[in-house]
DNA sequence: ATAACTGCAAATCTTTTGCTTACAG
DNA sequence: CTGTAAGCAAAAGATTTGCAGTTAT
C-alpha cells in the first residue's frame, strides 16, 4: 500500500460526506498538492474490485457523477431529495432480510446491493404547496 | 406529442432487452434514419421527469452508460451478473413492503426506487473454480 | 401566430489510457 | 532487483447546449 493510496482510503473513510472523484481529488490535495486524477480512479477501481467501497449514484442529484463510501458492517440505503438536496440513509432489518430472500430465491450470489431512493424529505414535502 | 418522441417512447416500451441511449438511438434510426442524438437525450430526460420511465445502470457492468425501461405496475430490481453479463429482473412482495416501511418511518416521500444487485448468477457461480 | 421541437455541430464533464519516470517490497 | 504505482498529457465516452430552421397546436 503506498502513501497515495493510504491518503485516500482514510479520507473515503473520514468524509462526513459523500465524495465523488473529483471532491476526493480536491480534499486529498491539501494534503498532496501533486496527486494526479488518475491516480484517484485508479484507487477507486481498486477498492472497488476489492469490495472496500461501494459506489454511489444518490440519484444522480447534481450530474453524472459517483459517490464513494467506505463499506460497512450495517447494510443501508440512501434517499435523495429532489428539492433541497438532502441525502438520508436508511437501515433496516427488512432491507437485510430482503437481500436474504432474493438471494435464496434466484441462486445468485449477491457480491453488492444498492438501493437508492429519490423523492421528497419530510421538510420539503410540506414545504412543496 | 411528435412522431419522434411517439417512435422513441414506443422503442422503449416494446423492446425485450434494456437500451441506453445509444442503443435506443440505433433502434430508432432504422425507422427514422435522420433522428438525432440530441432528441434521443432530450426524450429521455423530458420521460423521465414526467415518471414514465426508469433508468438503470446494472451495476455498470459495461461502460457508464444508463439505460432505461417503461415503468411498470409491478415494482421489481435486477441482478447483474459479473461474469456472464446477464440481467435478471426480480421481483416480490418484500420489496414493496420495504418500500412502505421506508416511507413510513422517514416521513420520506418516495417517488422513485433503484435497487440494483451485482454478482454471480446460479450458472457463473457453479462455473467459477 | 406562438411556443415547443428538431438537427447539427461544438462544448462539457467524467473517466480511461499510453507512456516514462519513480517508488515499494 | 523487479513489479507495481505515479504523474502527465492526451483520448475516449456519454451527455448537454447554442443556434437557426421546422413543426405542432
Amino acid at each position: 500500500m503506498t502513501p497515495q493510496r493510504r491518503l485516500l482510503v482514510g479520507i473515503i473513510q473520514d468524509s462526513p460526506r459523500h465524495l465523488d472523484a473529483a471532491g476526493l481529488l480536491e480534499v486529498a490535495r491539501k494534503q498532496d498538492a501533486d496527486i494526479d486524477r488518475a491516480t484517484v480512479y485508479r484507487t477507486i477501481a481498486l477498492l472497488k474490485g476489492y469490495g472496500l467501497i461501494d459506489e454511489l449514484d444518490l440519484m444522480h442529484i447534481e450530474g453524472e457523477k459517483h459517490y464513494y463510501e467506505a463499506k460497512t458492517n450495517r447494510e443501508h440505503c440512501h434517499m435523495a431529495c429532489f428539492r433541497c438536496g438532502a441525502i438520508m440513509e436508511y437501515a433496516s432489518s427488512s432491507f437485510e432480510k430482503l437481500k436474504t430472500e432474493m438471494a435464496a430465491q434466484s441462486g445468485f450470489q449477491i457480491r453488492v446491493v444498492r438501493l437508492e431512493v429519490g423523492g421528497f424529505c419530510k421538510q420539503c414535502r410540506k414545504a412543496a404547496h
